[in-house]
DNA sequence: CTGAATCCTAGCCGATACTG
DNA sequence: CAGTATCGGCTAGGATTCAG
């Protein structure tokens, strides 16, 4: 049985003000902090946000370049594409090689670490792959007292 | 090597108008659907939310009533709670057993969905403890033009 | 081509009070 | 104990414009 190994309470709000409780994400300057020395608040942190996963997808088809992820993702605005790139990289996710050339010429490539995530994702996405007509049979389903419609599939997974 | 099997273009803005493109997650009305084929997409839909990890662990330590979570988690607003709850019950991963105790008595316990999406949330998890300094080092010593800074470690992984 | 600056909106969330 | 209602703010994200 898997094992989540989180004192939330601790490392949501350590008690010593020293810990490593500071602001990371600076998307936005954050006025409450938050997360910090739980392992899976940082890892939803780094792949969260509305289109990273679309980016991270690009960048690993090697779609490197800026003006081409803006150009697959031509629905999305282009400076909401850079914000999260450039998360992306203060996260150390990714990293940005720049070309001297004119025009200016830059290219995104994975740092070891985002690498490393990138088995992580594809768990996600198997799981979503998997459960996603489920969630979304029950979304529709639901009605503020529906509970009667789960236990049919859920007792089963009761044991007391 | 890891594969991330997204269309996103697809899957974030179907084509076809008839597919699965109706909106989830009622948490809150949303104007703009979102999400819909990508399990990726779905997945992070029903992991995110500030404190649906928090939640998660919650459940899964056997903290089952909310007055009980309420307690652990006292830091944050029981609406707020209350509605991380709904929404992970409307998305199947929890349900809730209602006993007819006077006072009102509810158990949450996780479907088979929901207990399939545990190893998941553990690789996450452990993802992030093994990185989650680098990830805060990286982030205190990024400066705007601060690429240097990652090729270091970072070229390592290049091959071209 | 890259990416910063400005303005604006929607939605997540926080605090409080209230019902059964 | 469990849950809802209302109000308000903060902020991620969207649209546009401009600079290097």
């Amino acid at each position: 049985m898997a094992q989540i190994n989180c004192s939330y309470r601790e490392k949501f709000f350590p008690a010593s003000q020293s810990a490593t409780s500071f602001n990371f994400g600076t998307m936005y300057e954050k006025k409450i902090p938050e997360l910090l020395d739980c392992g899976l608040a940082v890892a939803l942190k780094v792949i969260g946000g509305k289109w990273k996963a679309w980016i991270i997808d690009c960048i690993k088809r090697g779609v490197r370049r800026p003006s081409a992820i803006h150009r697959e993702m031509d629905v999305i605005a282009p400076r909401v594409i850079n914000m999260h790139l450039k998360e992306l990289e203060e996260h150390g996710i990714i990293y940005k090689e720049v070309f001297a050339d004119i025009p200016a010429r830059v290219e995104y490539h994975f740092t070891e670490v985002g690498e490393s995530l990138l088995p992580v994702i594809e768990q996600l996405e198997n799981w979503g792959n998997t459960n996603k007509e489920y969630i979304h049979r029950n979304n529709r389903l639901y009605t503020p007292g529906s509970c009667q419609l789960l236990p049919a599939n859920a007792k089963a997974s009761l044991n007391n």
